[in-house]
RNA sequence: GCCGCAUUCGUCUAGAGGCCUAGGACACAGCCCUCUCAAGGCUGAGAUCAUCGGUUCGAAUCCGAUAUGCGGUACCA
């Protein structure tokens, strides 16, 4: 194994999100591609919106993806691996207490006294003056007795960090090339821990990099301007400043950052949706990278074969469901019979919890119909609509969509009556598609009747629907009685209808 | 406001100075196939490579400025 270590450090706050499943696989393809390691390490210390439901949305909505770490939490709420443990930053914050100790003695940082009051009336002061809102440092300097006056006033304080003055701050992002921020840009001394003492995102980011021997970070270009505080963290903390590689954003179709406000980001409502992870992995890992060839279609393994890092794009990309959906039905099309059918069973079953079929079809039934049905799924969820009128009691069939344009009920009712019978007469001797077919065909032939008109008008009395999977299949899965029982009742629902017409 | 990043068809992208009158894919349109719907095949439309200036014999590709977009600028992550 090299010595190259990911890590995705996703915080528990919300469901598994799109962005962050992106961010999570690159890190993986990078792992996986350059024989890494792959840590997984939850940030947890929002403690306010942290939990541990959406832990566990995250850790399965990963495996689901096939993305496996080799450090880290194994469930939600289960037992660590790893020799850098633990992988929980609120089980960590003996270490955070620790270094911010240190900075302190050392005088990189110190404590503040400011009230969140006084710090709001400071940036709004600054605003009116069109100053870039920044620290002023006003607790740089503190003597003894002026912080023994405010401990006695009973102020609790933050630690700062001391952002240096006048100085550049330099790196080279592996995506984006050359970067320099100024230190007088990055709005003055940071607070790293929170005068209840808990530490800040920037500080637990830059303590735990360096603790887990992190050496290459992957993650969104959100924490692009962020990297020249961490770098300074890495420094005071005499710790080896890692490489950067500042991921494009997703985006919603305004171009703005992926939000839920916009779009659908939770990856377990594109699960729940039918959409399979070979896709969903695919699709992710092509926005934003390319293998440079015209290759679209890639499996897990050929991603990882390919992947490379500096080959990423600096501009954001949109998401583009479209495009998702079209690669989930190429990989769907790609799935063996078996799998398929395991993979279709709880969204079959999701119909009958939803009241929308009355009965659950054997796999054998579901197998005999894969041949019509792969080619037809953009997602697992669409099978419910595309067959589902297969597994109903009583089709209530639409009287208006049952008349081909060019007929009337009346003329409808007797095609069907005679089709009803060529079908009776065939289907008793052999019940199968290729024999169905050419009688109904001659029975078009010999009335001049056009044979979409008479098959349109067989399929919406035995499915209900004007589109659906080849006709003489359906009739076939549907069987013989419940065929010629579903064309008697549109037969009488047409009678009904022509019957008062002079 | 300040700082940073970005800018090739509607979208995802190929493109590393001449192979580019810019290629592929999704979506879209037409045709073929066809009982409908898909799938598949073919064809088409769609990009003054953000703009302006520079370097060069030659620029989508290099440099600069401008514009626009996005991100960051918390006792969120």
């Amino acid at each position: 194994m090299s010595d190259i270590r990911v890590r995705i450090a996703p915080s528990p706050t919300g469901p598994l999100h799109l962005g962050t499943a992106r961010t999570a696989l690159f890190n993986f393809l990078f792992a996986r591609h350059t024989g890494g390691t792959f840590i997984f390490r939850l940030e947890d210390t929002d403690q306010a919106r942290s939990t541990e439901a959406y832990e566990l949305d995250i850790i399965n909505g990963l495996h689901w993806l096939g993305i496996r770490w080799d450090e880290g939490p194994g469930v939600a709420g289960g037992t660590e691996h790893g020799t850098y443990g633990p992988y929980r930053q609120m089980q960590r914050l003996e270490r955070y207490t620790e270094a911010a100790t240190r900075l302190l003695a050392e005088d990189k940082a110190y404590y503040c006294y400011c009230t969140p009051e006084e710090l709001d009336a400071e940036r709004k002061r600054q605003e009116a003056a069109h100053e870039s809102p920044r620290y002023s440092g006003h607790c740089a300097r503190l003597t003894a007795s002026e912080r023994v006056a405010f401990e006695a006033a009973g102020r609790l304080p933050v630690v700062r960090f001391r952002i240096p003055p006048n100085r550049t701050i330099a790196f080279d992002d592996i995506i984006r090339g050359h970067v320099e921020i100024e230190t007088s840009a990055l709005g003055g001394d940071l607070v790293i821990v929170r005068s209840d003492g808990t530490p800040l995102y920037h500080f637990t980011v830059a303590v735990d990099d360096a603790a887990m021997a992190i050496s290459h970070v992957i993650r969104g270009e959100d924490h692009l301007s962020n990297t020249p505080k961490h770098i300074l963290l890495f420094e005071a903390l005499g710790s080896a400043i890692p490489q950067f590689a500042h991921l494009p954003l997703i985006l919603n179709a305004d171009r703005s950052k992926m939000s839920k406000r916009k779009s659908q980001t939770a990856v377990a409502a594109y699960r729940a949706e039918g959409f399979i992870p070979e896709a969903f992995v695919n699709y992710l890992a092509l926005l934003g990278w390319s293998t440079g060839t015209e290759e679209e279609v890639l499996s897990s393994a050929e991603l990882i074969e390919r992947f490379e890092l500096s080959a990423v794009n600096s501009s954001g990309a949109v998401f583009s469901r479209d495009r998702l959906e079209w690669l989930n039905g190429q990989w769907i099309r790609r799935l063996s019979a078996t799998d398929l059918i395991d993979r279709l069973r709880p969204f079959v079953q999701a119909e009958l919890d939803a009241g929308r079929i009355d009965w659950l079809p054997a796999d054998d039934e579901l197998r005999a119909l894969l041949p019509v049905v792969q080619e037809r799924l953009p997602t697992l969820a669409a099978v419910g609509e595309l067959i589902g009128f297969l597994f109903v009691d009583n089709l209530d069939p639409d009287v208006a969509a049952l008349v081909p344009k060019r007929w009337d009920a009346a003329t409808t009712a007797a095609a069907l009556t005679a089709a009803r019978q060529t079908i009776a007469e065939v289907g008793r001797v052999a019940w199968e598609a290729d024999e169905i077919e050419p009688p109904l065909r001659q029975l078009v032939e010999d009335r001049g009747w056009k044979a979409g008109d008479l098959f349109m008008a067989i399929r919406v009395a035995v499915t209900g629907r004007t589109a659906t999977p080849p006709l003489f299949d359906m009739m076939v899965a549907l069987g013989y009685e419940r065929t010629l029982a579903r064309l008697d009742r549109a037969i009488e629902k047409l009678a009904a209808q022509a019957g008062p017409t002079p």
